[in-house]
DNA sequence: AGGAAGATCTACT
DNA sequence: GTAGATCTTCCTA
């Protein structure tokens, strides 16, 4: 075996540390496509590469949960990097990352995955069998992965929580466009997903 | 008490 | 593709 090839393998199935969030989301956000997520519970492992993503800022961002202010629900925005910030869209929950730079604050939303394994158990969970509708929209996703509010606050960073992200080489065939389903948004184009990739949603 | 929301589903043209 | 209903959670008054 290759001693270098085997090197750059372990680096690259390293866990993304606290340090890969503390940057400016946009950043953030684009470097998470490609990125392996893995959900663990009771016995079960589910997993699936992101391919859809959108950052979000503070007071500066309108449609950002941080606009009006630190509240006992957003305050998760505030804190450590690399932690989960989840919130509820009509009734369904939203997957982010609390990402940002010292003493500021952001999130990445997940919008969309490409499932892995566990294809079986998010069928059952969505009530369809459609592999292209199980995790292709936020609320779909956490309807899959089996992501609530039970999750806010966990670390993503540490080896043993419920919800981890692995580390893979950066991708290149991204594409970007202004966030989908915001009334005020900013100018900037702030979401990134993977082109032609068939599990972004619509 | 009332309303809006970073969405989704269904039932259509 | 697009319009309208949805029936959860948190906000504002």
């Amino acid at each position: 075996m290759n001693m270098e090839k085997d090197c750059n393998k372990h680096i690259n199935e390293t866990i993304l540390q606290k340090e890969f969030y503390s940057r400016n989301p946009k950043k953030v956000a684009y470097e998470l496509l490609g990125k392996k997520i893995i959900r663990r519970f009771d016995n079960n492992i589910l997993s699936g590469i992101i391919v859809e993503t959108e950052a979000y800022y503070g007071d500066k961002d309108p449609a950002s949960r941080a606009f009006k202010g630190r509240k006992t629900y957003n305050s998760m925005m505030w804190d450590e990097p690399g932690r989960l910030f989840i919130y509820n869209v009509h009734k369904y929950w939203m997957l982010n990352l609390v990402a940002h730079e010292v003493n500021s604050v952001g999130g990445v939303l997940i919008r969309s995955l490409e499932p892995l394994w566990g294809i079986e158990y998010m069928k059952m969970q969505r009530k369809v069998k459609n592999i292209y509708e199980l995790t292709n929209g936020p609320g779909k996703l956490s309807v899959s992965f089996k992501i609530t509010k039970e999750l806010n606050g966990c670390f993503t960073t540490s080896q043993d929580g419920p919800l981890i992200i692995i580390n893979k080489v950066l991708v290149q065939n991204y594409d970007k466009s202004k966030r989908i389903g915001i009334k005020k948004d900013l100018s900037d184009e702030l979401r990134f997903f993977i082109k032609n990739n068939k599990f972004v949603s619509k």
